[in-house]
DNA sequence: CCCGTTCGTCACAAAGTTGTCACTGGTTTG
DNA sequence: CAAACCAGTGACAACTTTGTGACGAACGGG
């Protein structure tokens, strides 16, 4: 289930949302100002971010833009809470960023169709991701192009499937199963250790950019955009 | 800064839009019917359409179809809006000519994202670019002439327009499915090889220019500009 | 109506890719 | 502390994919 992070400074407020996102079956992270969201939201990497707007020191605008600038966090859908109705058409501005927005006080039922109907949509979009860069590593899709450090490096089609799918689930885990079915389209059909193999092959081309493929010993591997 | 028209029949939708884009500083024109859609379109050569699916009276389908049957408008890029994911299959083939979609309800960022990148496509590619040149290779699309080192090169119809989608879709891999539909004009009729073929009769006229043709093994092929 | 050009198909060879396997060394587990 | 487990590695044979030469059908201009 999807991970969501809860960012707002009334514990009340943080406790009544986690309750209900937990209920609902989601996990649940949370932070109370704006240096412990920006923290955990790289370090977590959350599915979806509710992020109230009057935080103590950093505000919730800025915490917004930042968590925009960064590659590893910026395509993370963000909720606004506000308190301001008058605030909204600058929330959904496109410098801020925010995808959507609910007022204070807000009914918990109304915020959980938000969050499911912002995460249905991500779904389905998500995989339209055409270009992405993680420090030193720029993966063009269509033109079929890889670039670490610079340097263009030359990937067979299986390699650039496999590596492309664990780029956009970054952060997330793949089983070699999930991934048989989703580089290979089988179904088991093919040996599990054939996927290892791939990684081998990815990590001794990507050189130094094999530090985003790790390997999670008795799951599988994951991308990290760190 | 770019003129966008905004066709939607319902005017929060269209509110909604027309102040994020113009907070990003684009020039917007509206519609809310699909006769006064055309009419505009016509009236104001926008350089993109954000387009409704679903419009009283004409649909939007329809006026996608009529305004890809306009010269004057055929090269004008849409963005369709669609409440319906199982629509986005029909909108997005080459019949329908819509360019990308979003699905309602939508994030306003993702649509600002969109339309960016819409329009960022079309201003590198420049798809209505009538003469291009890579180093020393010049390609006259309407005078249908191609010079490599100075030297005027002789193609056929086929090989033409062969080498003139490769070098608007430049940096792109076409697939050889992708090349048969958008050269031939065919759907699966013809071998694949055939493609292949035509690859190599190019190679062989452009001499030293085919330096921008690569192979993507496995996938395609692609133009390079450099 | 004939001849040269263009075009799609085919078969074959060369080059590149891929799945499998056995082995190794490290880590976890009972 | 040994057995079981697991991921990394090197090698390799089977398989795909692409380039190439050749051929006949279709076309169009003279």
């Amino acid at each position: 289930m999807a991970k969501i992070l809860v960012v707002d400074d009334e514990p009340d407020a943080v406790e009544l949302i986690e309750f209900n996102l937990k209920s609902a079956g989601f996990e649940v992270v949370t932070a109370a100002d704006g240096a412990e969201a920006l923290k955990k939201a790289r370090a977590s990497l959350p599915d979806l971010i509710v992020l109230d707007l009057m935080l103590p020191e950093v505000d919730g605008l800025e915490v917004c833009k930042l968590l925009r600038r960064d590659t590893a966090t910026a395509g993370i859908p963000i909720l606004m809470l506000t308190a301001k109705a008058a605030e909204i058409d600058r929330v959904l501005g496109l410098e801020l960023g925010a995808d959507d927005y609910v007022t204070k006080p807000f009914s918990p039922r109304e915020l959980m169709l938000r969050i499911k109907g912002l995460l249905r949509r991500r779904s389905t979009t998500e995989s339209k991701a055409e270009r992405m860069q993680f420090g030193d590593l720029i993966l063009d899709v269509p033109a079929h192009s890889l670039t670490v450090n610079g340097k263009r490096v030359e990937l067979t089609a299986t390699e650039f499937k496999l590596l492309t799918i664990l780029a956009q689930r970054r952060g997330r885990v793949q089983s070699r199963d999930q991934l048989l079915k989703d580089v290979w389209e089988y179904d088991n059909v093919i040996d599990t250790r054939t996927v290892d193999t791939h990684m081998r092959r990815l990590r001794e081309k990507l050189g130094k950019g094999a530090k985003h493929l790790d390997t999670v010993r008795g799951v599988g591997y994951r991308f990290v955009a760190g």
